[in-house]
DNA sequence: GATGAATGAGCGTTCATTCAT
DNA sequence: TATGAATGAACGCTCATTCAT
């Protein structure tokens, strides 16, 4: 006998499997009996919950970048806000490195899916905006070079974040490293400040 | 009538009209009927010139990896050259999107296909080894903070360019960005230096 | 508008199906498409009976052994019981050809497909032994000749029925005079005993 | 570089190689493509040799009937003849039983291929009768008994051989508990003459 | 909501055959 | 003779989806 689960948990937990698909085999790999079977039933009681799979790969995207904001640092503010995200980052990268391919596939499949690319470009504008915001924060207190703009520096950041993303084992150093080329910047132009 | 072409032209086409589709549709999208018809054959003839759809893949990413080479600058020991590997490659982005748009489908497909995997990882050690050795070399000429150590300056110089490939249009802008980091914070080491 | 059948039926037909496909094509000419066409489905929907070709041919020749039993003579201890199993035998090479025909379409294919081989050798293990065991029975009648051990005599019978199945026109006549051998044999030993 | 051969026996080596084939996986692994590379010419090159495939398959069956004229015992007159043709097969089915194994094929094959089911049958009439002949003999000199006629007859040897090429590991004595049947029949005949 | 049966489009691959060289 | 390239039909199988129960 399978266990009656709550309304919405049967769903959570086709998302949920989609999700792991997805970051172990790709998109290719993703089919529909195989997510059904993880969740525990008939590939076709999945279309009760999904009308079809275009409609489960928008709600993977959707718990795929949820997955940040229960743990997301909300303190922003705080002048190191710049530094907690980053480290929060390349933490989520080493942790669970799956979050973030998932959302590599995702920024490739978005090219493909109108849907996807509008939830993407979505979350992405809401991204960049909160780090520009961190950003000027930053800026202020010499942790942010400031002849560098906080638009194109939170693209930069965003950049480093995926890229390092590809490769989880040095994401940690190679993030801390792109961190020492801000502070020291920063640092030197603060200390030259002292001086004159 | 049956078109005549030289030897290996045939496979040629083959191997760019799969590229063409990875780069529009992703390998989920790749099929070898429309491989075949792009290049003007039937699609059994494909499997004259490939055994399997993974014989073409391996095929299709030496292709994509050999796109830098007859385009790449050659004076390596010019104090300039990490500027000018870092300028051609956010170039590439601009002008040849799909280039890196597919070596991103192959970073992540390499996670499941060792013999994929086996090519990417030998090239891109080529790649870290050569960033590494523009890196002492701009170290040298203050072009470089010498705090960064070149083996994870490389890691960082790629995972940036990675990261840019995703934002084909702000590339340029936040590559120039990160050189900018470099620079300045030599030129002021530089300026320190100068003063004491 | 699709038709219903009761559960298994469709599955039955499937095999049937194939029997008689088996039987007019042989092996080589086995396509799953005629088969689920001639069952009246689509050719998908065969999958959904049997997940591989092997598994369908596995179900066929359990039906194609499954054609002598209903049939059998029951009254195994009858001293006539290897003349009566003969003469079934040799009736069903007559009236049904096909049943034999696909049998040693499956003798020879057993040597390719371990799944078939195992099926095969347990059945023709319980044939020469029933076989064996009615030969005991005859030969205490003096219906079988004592000279002949019971085991080797049954794989005779078992080699004349075979050879038989490859001549349906002549099997009548074929087996016949096989028993003639027999009984004539038995009967002079007999009149040898009563003359001594 | 190939040997160059002598015109024919490419074609032999052509059809050996299928008749191996087709001994170790049956009409349904005959590949034109496999034969070739087993005598080591390129595939399409097999078609200047043979039209198509049915040609060849042709061809092997001549093959395959002609494997037994070079031993076949030529003193057909002996009163033994019978026991040495026997003997002369089972040991066949023993020493080289790819040889029966094939013929049972074409057999079976014989119903859907017109070609081979006119030779098969030619061949088997001649056979019947060279077998008759033997019969005859050997009722003459009671090594066969008299009330089976030799037609009937030799159609029971030849279910008997067919029969016991799906054995070949018990084929031997399973032929020579058959002799026994008609001999013993025949001697006891003979001590019944001799007493009366 | 859950299931089993069914569908149809399509996939990678095979293979006998043809043809120009 | 021999080969490599090409063809087209067909094959076993997959998969998202639909539908009656």
């Amino acid at each position: 006998m399978k266990k009656k689960l709550a309304s919405g948990s049967r769903r959570d937990a086709l998302v949920e499997a989609a999700f792991y698909i997805i970051a172990k085999e790709g998109f290719e790999g993703l089919r529909l009996r195989e997510v059904a079977s993880k969740a525990g039933i008939d590939h076709s009681t999945l279309h009760h919950h999904f009308h079809s799979k275009r409609d489960l790969i928008a709600a993977v995207l959707e718990y795929a970048t949820k997955q940040f904001r229960p743990t997301l640092p909300a303190n922003d503010a705080s002048p190191s806000s710049l530094h907690e995200h980053l480290t929060f980052l390349s933490r989520m990268i080493v942790d669970r490195p799956e979050v973030h391919v998932v959302l590599r596939e995702f920024d490739l499949h978005a090219t493909r899916d109108a849907r996807v690319r509008a939830i993407i470009t979505e979350r992405e504008a809401g991204w960049r905006e909160r780090v520009a915001a961190r950003i000027r924060i930053a800026a202020t207190t010499g942790l942010w070079p400031p002849q560098i703009d906080p638009t194109t520096g939170a693209e930069l950041v965003i950049a480093v974040i995926k890229g390092a993303s590809f490769n989880p084992k040095r994401a940690a150093e190679l993030v801390q490293s792109f961190e020492q080329l801000l502070v020291q910047t920063s640092t030197r132009k603060t200390s030259q400040k002292e001086r004159s």
